[in-house]
DNA sequence: AACCTTCGCAACCGCAAGGAT
DNA sequence: CATCCTTGCGGTTGCGAAGGT
């Protein structure tokens, strides 16, 4: 299997990779180390792109893979996993370190997905097909489910008041997969206040829940994984942090209600 | 047996983020 | 601050194998 081999116009080979190929690559980074894989081709005497040979180390060579058929076991988890990360396989792959990014995606692609849509189970909500728990903003001309939805006040104090694990786990991702410091994190909540005053009581509930929130991003560790972190069964799209937040799983960001118009605004930070 | 379709997987491509200059 | 370069990610493609008709 594989395809077949050809030279670009740099002179660079493209396709199947040679087993001598693949012995060059393996002892160039077994002496040298990883790192500056647009100068290892030609230190490596390789005619390949760095691109090439990172993609044939982290996907093939690299030690520790497991290859071949995935069990029910690593099947349920991909599923698991992706219901609280999408697409991200890196982010996925990260929490099965012996699957690489490239296999999780094909094995989705290639299988889970369609096995999902079989049962009756939107491959990408996770939600069953025949109904939509999604709230969608009323005041909107959308009808679709989408995955975006404007959320509304309505579907805000409806939500849980406990804290989400998917939540916390958009967070630990988007630490882990996207570089974010929690450091710039913490920045980005706390540098959001209140844009006027309206009476000091709801101050004071508003100060309150702006702690609430971000001790919630001071208490989570960049070490954690996302086995560690608290669970809930929240399941709609949208889940709630709590009275004055809102999770939307599919978008890299936390929405913040505006604590001075609870009607309808909602900022989104993105993560 | 021959042909067609689907599956599985390796590899490519384009884009974006982040670091270096 | 702007630009360039490197790295990493996710979507997509190409192709042999396997299965179906």
């Amino acid at each position: 299997m594989g395809r077949t081999t050809w030279f670009d116009v740099d002179g660079l080979r493209k396709g199947e990779w040679t087993a001598e190929e693949d012995r060059k690559l393996v002892v160039y980074i077994n002496e040298h180390g990883l790192g500056e894989w647009g100068s290892l081709p030609k230190r490596a005497g390789l005619q390949r792109c760095g691109k090439s040979c990172r993609l044939r180390w982290l996907n093939y060579l690299r030690p520790g893979i497991k290859r071949g058929k995935f069990t029910p076991q690593e099947e349920e988890e991909i599923i698991k996993y992706h219901a609280l990360l999408g697409n991200r396989w890196a982010a996925i792959a990260k929490q099965m370190p012996n699957r690489t990014d490239n296999d999780i995606k094909n094995h989705w692609n290639s299988c889970l997905k369609k096995r999902l849509a079989k049962k009756g189970i939107d491959p990408m909500t996770h939600e069953p097909t025949t109904t939509t728990s999604l709230t969608v903003d009323v005041t909107s001309s959308s009808t679709t489910s989408s995955p975006t939805p404007s959320p509304t006040s309505s579907s805000f104090s409806s939500c849980s008041s406990t804290g989400s694990a998917r939540f916390l786990n958009k967070l630990a991702a988007g630490i882990s997969s996207r570089k974010h410091g929690l450091e710039s994190i913490k920045t980005v909540i706390l540098a959001e206040q209140p844009r006027e005053a309206v009476d000091e009581e709801k101050m004071m509930t508003i100060n309150m829940k702006e702690k609430e929130l971000i001790s919630c991003y001071m208490e989570i560790d960049e070490t954690m994984s996302i086995d560690e972190l608290p669970c809930d069964d929240s399941t709609s799209g949208f889940v709630a942090f709590d009275d004055y937040s809102l999770i939307d799983p599919y978008r890299d960001g936390v929405y913040v209600s505006d604590f001075y118009d609870e009607t309808e605004h909602l900022d989104l930070f993105l993560l």
